[in-house]
DNA sequence: CGGCATCCCGAGGGATACTG
DNA sequence: CAGTATCCCTCGGGATGCCG
């Protein structure tokens, strides 16, 4: 609702990146967005179980900087284990488009594998034979 | 080059969302790859202008590591008042769509004004009268 | 003009232990 | 199950000053 949550940025042309980009600030935005985009809805341990090196520190904090955003919804079920879903808003679902360029961008060009990131250069020279 | 630019990231599905926000990372290099996909190059101090509020020691610690990550191509004229040219390479263009859906969204759902952010909520409930 | 070098501070974020 | 509460430390990043 119009928060003034600000991190001062530039208003400049090139502000709407920046801007974009402050929301998913945070080691886990993209990640935890990108997994209730694919699956709707997910409890807290669902989400930590797609999500291995977040800690429930970090993965409560983030949720909550979502939420607070108006990205996330949370939703407490009061029952005896305790149940909380979360799930986008109309305003987080908005976000497919970019968490759908990002993803297509890592996937055609970052290897990520045993935790490392390998680049992939688009213009493939084959300088002789690849490494 | 395929250097083991690491960050440990999962290696999961979400990942590539991961291994591309990591790229934008730092608080100045999604303006930086947006005015230099406006522009096509620029001079160090031609993107200082267009970015008020990054020093000069930030706007070249991103600089550098957007070149490392093979994103940015410095160019050094050797000339009597020293001129660095910087341009995105094909893998930062690559980056164009990506960039594009960032602004996208900003333009869409953030009113930025006066170094603040306002969210701009998508369903307008107006539940009685806007507060 | 286009930088480094240095100092310094606070936020980001990991590890661990406890709780309703 | 889904968190809080602490501790602690790295490092992102601002401010300032000097240099070829």
């Amino acid at each position: 609702m119009s928060k003034p949550r600000a991190k001062l940025t530039d208003n400049f042309p090139g502000c709407p990146v920046e801007s974009t980009l402050s929301f998913l600030d945070g080691k886990w935005k993209g990640v935890i967005l990108y997994h209730l985009l694919e699956d709707g809805t997910l409890r807290f341990n669902e989400l930590r179980r797609r999500i291995p090196s977040v800690t429930q520190r970090m993965l409560t904090k983030q949720l909550r900087e979502l939420e607070e955003a108006g990205l996330v919804e949370r939703t407490v079920f009061p029952v005896v284990p305790p149940r909380v879903d979360y799930k986008l808003t109309p305003l987080g679902l908005s976000l497919e488009p970019v968490i759908a360029a990002l993803r297509l961008w890592g996937k055609e060009h970052v290897i990520c594998e045993n935790g490392r990131k390998y680049m992939v250069m688009p213009e493939a020279k084959t300088p002789s034979k690849a490494a």
